[in-house]
DNA sequence: AGCATAAATAATAA
DNA sequence: TTATTATTTATGCT
């Protein structure tokens, strides 16, 4: 039986492996210090959640003002430790530096920190959609007559009832929710 | 036209509304203190998050402890200044209580932090899961004839498929992601 | 080496 | 508050 997770694997391994066994002192073959790692990859977490930021948008910035491109992923990974020595140690100064100089505009100003980063200032979280029980109702009659609808039909659905501005994803949503005979709502099932 | 956010509505106003406008000094109409509220909410999303707590835990974790019961939502609110002062001053002091306490037992390890919230000494993200391309045919193929199927049925369909552990509910998400024709794939919609 | 998307968390409607 | 939607994080894949 394999353990799914911790594997060893042929490959090598990432230093959130190598420093869960405390073998040697935190300092992997090639003289890279894993305890250091993890330990600026914690308190890197914990400043980029002060700043309000996400890993998206450290991303998105150091592929702007840095060589490279760094995806979400790799933001991820890194604060993860599912990572190689190698990678972590090359990464680890890049971060370190734009972080400092992240904290030091935040500190002139959220509005600066803002700008630095590139996004619009605070874009506001989409306001929740919900369907009036007339829609819901115009919906499950429709969709009883044709539970497989194309994705124009679905668009032009949304249209007619003024959901327009959320489009056919929210529809679909509502078909995969609202499909089962009401006999089956609130059954021990997760839907 | 009516703004959809920040309404003073009819509603005693939020901590939030209250002190974004800062014709008084930080003090609402009964003498608390709107100011150190919002330091205080702002330090408590810091400090919670550098415990490595969701709103969730916090929130259940009160709920056991203290008396009356407190929801993520409460939590949320309580961060976001979503709150009236009159509630916010009540709830202050026993969020303060409780994550100063928290901060303690995490000092002596986190083994003890996670005891001391309640919940299973962290507990491992659930492995996502996906559909082979054969169990993909053969659902294509059942929901082609059955658009409708009862979530009776749908577990039957998971079972058959070895997809059991996840249950109906992976199912029916891949009813609502993969039941358009091909053609709809890749479109311009989002599923 | 990152895209696609599942899982988890936060925010909002009711 | 509870139930649900929106956003963020994590991971299977190639």
């Amino acid at each position: 039986p394999i353990s799914s997770d911790s594997v060893p694997c042929g490959d090598t391994p990432t230093v959130g492996q190598l420093v869960s066994k405390p073998q040697q002192g935190g300092t992997d073959d090639e003289g890279i210090n894993l305890e250091e790692i993890r330990e600026f990859a914690k308190n890197f977490k914990i400043r980029r959640l002060s700043l309000g930021l996400t890993q998206t948008q450290v991303g998105q910035a150091l592929t702007a003002t840095e060589g490279p491109a760094y995806s979400q992923s790799a933001i991820c990974r890194f604060e993860k430790l599912d990572i190689t020595p190698k990678s972590a140690q090359k990464l680890k100064p890049v971060l370190e530096r734009w972080l400092a100089e992240a904290e030091l505009w935040n500190q002139k100003g959220q509005q600066n920190l803002m700008e630095f980063v590139g996004g619009e200032p605070s874009k506001k979280r989409k306001r929740r959609t919900s369907f009036t029980p007339q829609a819901i109702e115009v919906l499950n009659t429709y969709f009883e007559k044709n539970a497989l609808p194309t994705g124009q039909e679905i668009t032009e659905i949304a249209k007619e009832l003024n959901y327009d501005r959320e489009l056919a994803n929210l529809v679909s949503k509502f078909v995969a929710e609202n499909r089962l005979p009401s006999s089956q709502k609130n059954s021990s099932l997760e839907f």
